[in-house]
DNA sequence: GTTCGATGTAAATTCTTTGTAAAAAAAAAG
DNA sequence: CTTTTTTTTTACAAAGAATTTACATCGAAC
């Protein structure tokens, strides 16, 4: 009971069956809820930690659970739905839930997503939506898909990090982030240590940048910027 | 009994319950089955008006039972086979299947395919869209028909999941791809196993293109991804 | 100019990821 | 059913990166 559970609701067993086998494979405990008022009372009984719930419920449907969850608890929730216009109406009426996947799913997909909505301060449309598959700003070309960067046609070899972190910078040229932004932005929301790591790497990406026609700019007491040079 | 029924011959319980819970919605009765022997006596019993049929099976494959039913009635029969080289077997030797999927199959697809046999005069070539049978990269060139792969003009001798995995990384040259991206793509939605099966795999292929002009470069921190070298 | 917190950065440390051989398990062939 | 082959898992070493530390330096305010 509590730490590791989580809430399956579906009318369909199978579809429980199927989360449970890729769930506890992770260590996670699933506890299964065929309908809505089921759900509701699981939720009292068993502390899940999140919940995986159905559209298309009898006796009480899956909106329906879902507002009433949200009436007094923060309970995380991944939707499920079969119908890709629920899609829009689960992302734009605000409903509360944290995520959503449309059925047929994918079952480890599944699993990532109940970990990363388990992490701090999701953000689940960052998930959904497609980011651009290339930056560029001054002589620079940042392709996110070969995770190469390009100081005019040279290669410039950089690490994970250093491409995350350039990444987040070329996200918003010209603007002045903070160190708390870019490790939200480079590391994730759960990152757990100085933010100072972050003046490392721009240091690092500095020295690669050093042949190129923008630059990382200090920001004094606030954090940096991507800039041209001059 | 008849007008609606469909039989599922598959080994897999969760494969007919998939189906099931698909077709079921559409308005088909579903029988199921486990064995060659148990799809006979059904098709007996229950008078189905379509066969989705796997090729693995316990006690008499699916070669076997499509040839017997052949024998003595124009049963409609969708075959479904996990691997890639049964297609030609099913296409070219004309077996008398209507229609084939590869597993992991689409379940909404299926229901699609199941009404367009049933329709008349329904071509199923038509609808298996053709993916290409030829990629090549480097001096690489596979070949999905043959199942072969060639370094220039010498052939090179590749397991199955070796192939998967290089016709997964031919079909994106230069993209980093994930190790789950890998997995969905030559494994599929739904292998259960560890992620760095891939990394054997990798290894493996690394050697045996030793000779070629490509090779997989791993992204640290991400996956891997196909490049010409240097 | 002096002070003091903010920043730069090299080096040390710690942590993760990856390569790979070998064992185990599973699947295919006989 | 037994043998062979293939696939997957495991375990450990090695490589590679990320983070922290420590100290030098800088910049703003007075």
């Amino acid at each position: 009971m509590g730490k590791d559970t989580i809430l399956v609701v579906d009318d369909e067993r199978n579809i429980i069956e199927l989360a449970r086998m890729y769930l506890e494979k992770d260590g996670f405990t699933v506890v299964g809820a065929e309908t809505g008022t089921e759900a509701l009372r699981k939720i009292e009984t068993e502390q899940p930690i999140l919940m995986i719930l159905d559209l298309m419920l009898p006796e009480l449907d899956g909106w329906e659970v879902c507002r009433r969850v949200r009436a007094n608890s923060a309970l995380p929730i991944i939707m499920l739905t079969a119908r890709d216009d629920d899609v829009d109406k689960i992302v734009g009426l605000e409903l509360g839930a944290d995520d959503y996947m449309t059925k047929p799913y994918n079952p480890r997909e599944l699993v990532a997503r109940v970990k990363a909505v388990l992490r701090r301060g999701y953000h689940p449309q960052a998930e959904n939506a497609e980011q651009p598959e290339r930056y560029s700003f001054g002589n620079v070309v940042v392709s996110t898909d070969t995770r190469e960067v390009r100081v005019g046609e040279t290669p410039v070899d950089v690490r994970t990090k250093e491409f995350d972190l350039l990444v987040a910078l070329m996200e918003h040229p010209g603007k002045a982030l903070s160190r708390e932004q870019l490790l939200n932005l480079a590391w994730g929301f759960d990152f757990y240590g100085e933010t100072r790591t972050v003046d490392v790497h721009v240091a690092h990406l500095r020295k690669k940048l050093a042949v190129s026609t923008i630059t990382i700019e200090t920001v004094w007491g606030v954090g940096y910027k991507l800039v041209e040079k001059d």
